[in-house]
This record gives C-alpha cells, structure tokens and sequence, in this order.
DNA sequence: AGAGTCAGCTGCTCTAACCAACTGAGCTAG
DNA sequence: CTAGCTCAGTTGGTTAGAGCAGCTGACTCT
C-alpha cells in the first residue's frame, strides 16, 4: 500500500503537468485527497524525496523537485564504499563506467563545443597549472568544472548530468577511502590535451586523450597508498 | 535530523560490514539504539529503501539492500515521463544517453566475448527471427537479454546493471508513452551485425554496428506516432 | 517610514495503540 | 510416527492525537 502511495503522488504530479518546483498540496490537504493518515504521507513523501522527486522545506511547503541525479550519486556512492570494505574493486568499476561513458562522448563532441566554451576550457586549464604551482594539488572543484563545461556542448542535459553525478560519486569515495598518489602537471598536461584534441575535430585524437586521461587514473589507483587516516568509521 | 538518521544507519551497515542481505536491527532495536521514535526511524528506512540500500520485509524483518540500480530506474522513468509531458525531448534524451553508454563499451569489448555468450547471443537472435515471424514483434525480453547477455563479458558488474538500468527507464517510458513503428525484420538484422562484429574482433565494425543499431531506433523515435489515448494514467 | 513582533501556516517529532504478514513451535489427524 | 494444521509471538504497517520548530507576512510600535 505504500507503494502505491508514491504512485499515487507521482501521478498526481503527471496528471496536473506540475514542474519542478511547483508547490503540492499541504500533508493534511494530501491526508484527505489520499484517505491516509498523515504518517503514511509522510513516508511517500520521504521516499519520493530520497528519489529527488520531491522537495521538503521545513516550515514551507513540498514541491516538485529538481528531477536531478543526486540521488543516484548517494545510491553509487553508498553502493561503492560498502563493496571496497567488502574487498570488491568497486572503486575501478566506477572508474571504468566514468570511462566508458566519456570515450563515447568525446567522439560526438570532437570539433563541436562552441568557441566560448573553448576558452573556458583553456582557461580552466591554466588555473589547474596555476594551483599546481602554488598548492601542489590540482583543487577537485577546478577538475569537476572541466568535466561540466566540457560535457556542457552536447544539447543533452541528461547526459551532463549523468557525467556529473558518476564524476561526484567517484570523487567523494575518492577522498573518504584512498589517497592517489598525484602529479599535477601531468594532470594539467593531459587536461590540455584533451582541449587541444577537441578544438582539432579529430574524433580519434580525442578518444585517445580522454583514455589515456583515465589510464593514468587508474594505474594510480591500482597501486594505492591506502588511507592512512584509516576508515571513516573506524577501522578494524 | 531526518538526514543525520538516514547517515547514522548507512554508518551503522558500513561499520558492522554487513553485506547485502543482511538483517539489520527491528525497529524497536533501531528506536533504542539511535534514541529516536519509531515514527522517525521508519521514515529513515523508507527514505533507505527508496535508494535501494535497505530492504523491508513485512513481518520478517529489515535487511542491508542488493544495492541494485532499481531505484536509479524509477527515478530516470518518472525525470523522463514527466519531461516528455512537458514538451521536452526527454525520450530522446535517454536514448542518447544509452547510446553513448554502448558505444563506448562495445570497443572494448570486440573479440573479447566468450564463445559461450556469443552461441546464446546467435540463439537470441534466432529467437528474435521466430517471435519477428509468428508474432510480428519482437519481445521486449528477448531484446533486454540480448543486451545484458552482451554486457556480461566485461567483467564489471556495475556497468551491466547501469546498462540495464538505462535499457529498462527507456523501455518502460517507451511502452507508456509512445507507439514507435517497428520493422522486425531490420530488428533481428542489426542485431545479428553486432554478434558477427564482435565476433571478428574488429572494435570500429562494432562500434558501427551499434550505431546503426541506436541510429535507427532514433529515426523511428524523431516520427513518432504519438499516443493516442493521450493521458499517461490511462495507458497500462 | 522603518524595524521589531506576533499570529498563522508549514513541516517535524513523539507517544500509544491497533492491524497485518510472516515464522515456527506445538497439536491433531491419518 | 509423520504430515498437515493451528495458534501464539515477532516484525513491519497504519492510524490517531498532541506538541515542537521553522518560515512568512501582516500588524504594531518607535
């Protein structure tokens, strides 16, 4: 029965052609439309946050929600910390689904971002040799905003999205679970390379980069320094 | 809180290393142990179930979830539903994204098959020619398995079910929503052409393949003979 | 006219009770 | 003695009512 509440509630989104962000009805106006206690709605409600169909603020009001792919990244983050604990390679698998993904993009995207976007790209490339330089590190927020803009010339917002959601997950198993050894020039030097292959419109340049952008990841993830702080919740 | 609840439970799997399966602690159990009411904890597991981290079980008991991508599917199948009622080309959208998925593996895997999935790969296609004769369509079954059969020699799980997430949020908006005319024949063909391309090993071919393979199904989705009976909640 | 205050909505949490599904031990019939 | 049934106990599912907490907007005082 609680299943088929959430049904309900996504129907009832359906049905009245609601956006994101639109506001639903009240708990005590949802009690009655559904003939349930006010805890039942609660529950769906809950259920249908967690899948980021709707939105709960305190003390205002529950809406549509955003429809993005947060959710997901929780689910694969939970998903991939518990398998490495468990002594699975989960943390590859999520390396190589990243790759995956991206070598088939790249190809469709070779000489086809917009000039402005370029630029952008250039630009992004030189602040990470920027903070190389000064911090030694390339900062993960100048890394994720190359991804983002690089993916962002595809007309597809789902497909941007799904990048960075699996971007994200793999970013944040990353800094909970294992220190990667890391060479921010290299990094730089590749991140070029893949703008460079780009802007040529040579598809096959493009795919080399972006897989040898990802093998240089996973070689350093295949000979870990494990995480000397130790687990984040205690290690045996 | 409600969020710290939900973290505290994860923490509480992680910590105890409890696999998938697992049973977790009842309800009073969880009441006690996180000092909260029960009404508080059932709206945490709720939330966990929705992502697929827990399961619950009437009567039996709650335990740690398969972690599949189920609910990654329910949240794809209800962004795209209610995107393509809002005039978006949401459908579209998802189709690009499994494309992009599948041409990026399917390089990798040419040659790369075990000889026994590539007889169950000819036996589904044989099968796809049986079901094109008699019933006129292919069975969406047989189709789904022939993808999964596909994935399988990866070697990554998680990347066969990504792939099936992607294949079951587009077939089922694809069922609900819009009638795509379909030649059978063609069907069984291309799929042929992906078994025989994988198996010379030739990795372009196979790429080729799927694209002819995607390429068509967007042709038969950019004419689309719109559903008639117009509401979603009318349709099965 | 502006800033502080309060009433009202909203969602959040708790308590207490009962319903429904499942398990497993014990009983009855063959 | 065994096969099947029944019933009690455990677990999650649902309802009800009460009070708490955050936000908004109109009202009041300076």
């Amino acid at each position: 029965m609680a299943r088929d509440l959430q049904e309900r509630i996504k129907k009832l989104i359906i049905d009245r052609r609601l956006p994101s962000g639109a506001s639903l009805p009240t708990e005590p106006e949802l009690m009655e439309l559904l003939g349930v206690s006010r805890n039942s709605v609660r529950e769906a409600l809950k259920a249908l946050q967690a899948m980021g169909i709707v939105e709960i603020r305190h003390g205002f009001g529950t809406y549509v929600g955003p429809m993005s792919m947060a959710p997901m990244i929780e689910g694969l983050t939970f998903r991939t910390v518990a398998g490495h604990y468990r002594g699975e390679d989960s943390l590859l698998q999520l390396l190589e689904l990243r790759e995956a993904v991206e070598t088939g993009l790249i190809a469709r995207l070779a000489g086809r971002v917009p000039e402005a976007d370029l630029a952008e790209l250039d630009a992004l490339v030189d602040r990470m040799d920027a903070e190389a330089a000064t911090d030694g590190a390339v900062s993960p927020g100048t890394d994720r905003a190359f991804h983002a803009t690089l993916y962002r010339g595809l007309g597809n917002p789902l497909l941007g999205e799904v990048m960075e959601a699996f971007w994200d997950a793999f970013h944040r198993v990353r800094t909970d679970l294992v220190a990667i050894p890391h060479d921010p020039k290299v990094t730089g030097l590749q991140h070029r390379e893949i703008v460079d292959a780009v802007r040529s419109g040579d598809p096959l340049r493009a795919e080399r980069a972006i897989r040898e952008h990802f093998g240089d990841i996973r070689t350093r993830l295949s000979t870990p320094a494990s995480n000397p702080t130790g687990t984040p919740t205690g290690t045996p």
